[in-house]
DNA sequence: GGTTGCCGGTTTGTCCGACAATCATACGAT
DNA sequence: ATCGTATGATTGTCGGACAAACCGGCAACC
């Protein structure tokens, strides 16, 4: 037996609400879009002060797991949106002091074999997306500005294509850290567009004809030259990532 | 011109105080570990009540970029810890109905890359660490609970051998979202055990040889391996995976 | 008929004031 | 020197309060 004694935990009220509604939610007890009761009621329910409901309801509300529909004061239970949670994970990377080398890397692992296999379960409409996406690149890059989203929006439409929604939300933070170097990246190197609507046009094709090596070639390429165009552009691979605007 | 009147957006003062503290964290205004104000003296400073910034204090607690360090009551700022990004991840994806197929097909892709890169630039600290803890797995297997822990433990040191956080975040909510159909899956294959201790052995000596190749190879074989447990555990890769005890 | 204006009830956003519990610190007693 | 205590600062929680926004319905009006 050990004279230790465990740590005695005291848990404010606060948070042990959101763990009970954020439990309720998790188990599907309270379905998506379900409305939660006004805040006087739950404070009755749990026998507190509506105060502390609330204070509640902002953490589950900052975790996505709660919103308030438009038009509506209740809150409603959502699933978490991709853009939520990528930006939580976006923050604590730049926070961690992630260098452009560390999200390149990862983007080099994960891309190829997600067009892979974008490759072989796109659909019709998947591969529409992507063309437009594609397309819209290929109109519309003089800004800069719109050039990195439409590049970015490409790889979400890809990630979409793969009907996996762990690689969507596993690369759509990537795509958030690499924006900023993105932007001088490709306002510094002259070829850089032309380079970039290539290697779409050569994805489209791969995913067209549902050639899973050929999407996975042509994708590693597309992020290899990417750390070439970074060379080009002067940007070290150890610059930490910086933050970029929150609401572009 | 569009007739069209942008929509009038009314942002609640929590939510100003929120994200005012929080751009204050991101642009390193606030530095990690710098202990914030008492929440009189910010209610005073942003000209609001105090039960407002407790509001705005939660949201950013919920994310990790605040947190009271034990036996202080001022909150201080804190780059936000890898289990609460990946919790938020986990639970995001809990929600989205994710399957087991789709966890380990994200598995797939991203984990034998992640060991090849290990081999190349773990440190000799990393190696033990990772011989530590398959030796833990070897040792303790017995109750199943612990043989999950110690198999996701391996998998965890070889993340950190990368030296690339944005790997390590990636592959943590996978890890947790595994764990309750590994532990029905070691519970109910009996040769689970030992071919998980086997790729251990297989990927410590690759991971000391620096044979990137190997290493590459033997988690590739270790995560199909997986999914040849799940078959004959009887689980299908459909299911969706489960949400687990939080607090283990 | 469709639009407009008004009314009452509900709910949130925000404020105020209050108090117990906890912790830090200093100070005094043994 | 150790212990106990007074004191102040700070959080957790409470109760109540009020304005603003929203909803539904109903009357009035073109």
């Amino acid at each position: 037996m050990s004279v230790e004694f465990a740590k005695v935990l005291m848990e404010p009220a606060y948070r042990k609400v959101a763990t009970a509604i954020g439990a309720r939610i998790l188990s599907r007890a309270l379905r998506e879009g379900e409305r939660l009761p006004p805040e006087t009621e739950l404070a009755r329910q749990f026998g507190v002060n509506r105060s502390t409901v609330r204070e509640a309801l902002r953490e589950l509300e900052s975790r996505g797991l709660l919103q308030r529909r438009p038009g509506s004061k209740l809150m409603s239970v959502s699933r978490p949106p991709q853009a939520a949670i990528a930006q939580g994970v976006r923050h604590a990377l730049l926070l961690h002091d992630v260098s452009v080398r560390d999200v390149w890397e990862a983007l080099t692992m994960l891309e190829p074999p997600l067009a892979q296999i974008a490759a072989r379960v796109r659909t019709t409409a998947d591969l529409e997306c992507i063309r437009a996406a594609a397309q819209a690149f290929a109109a519309h890059n003089a800004v800069t500005g719109q050039a990195v989203q439409h590049t970015a929006e490409v790889f979400r439409c890809i990630g979409r294509a793969t009907h996996n929604p762990v690689l969507g939300l596993a690369q759509e933070p990537l795509l958030q850290l690499l924006e900023p170097s993105l932007r001088v990246m490709i306002d510094q190197v002259p070829q850089a567009r032309a380079r970039i609507a290539t290697a779409h046009r050569r994805l489209v094709e791969a995913l067209e004809a549902q050639d899973e090596a050929a999407a996975h070639s042509w994708m590693g390429r597309h992020i290899k030259d990417f750390s070439r165009g970074y060379q080009l552009a002067g940007i070290g691979l150890e610059t930490h990532v910086t933050a970029d605007a929150d609401t572009p």
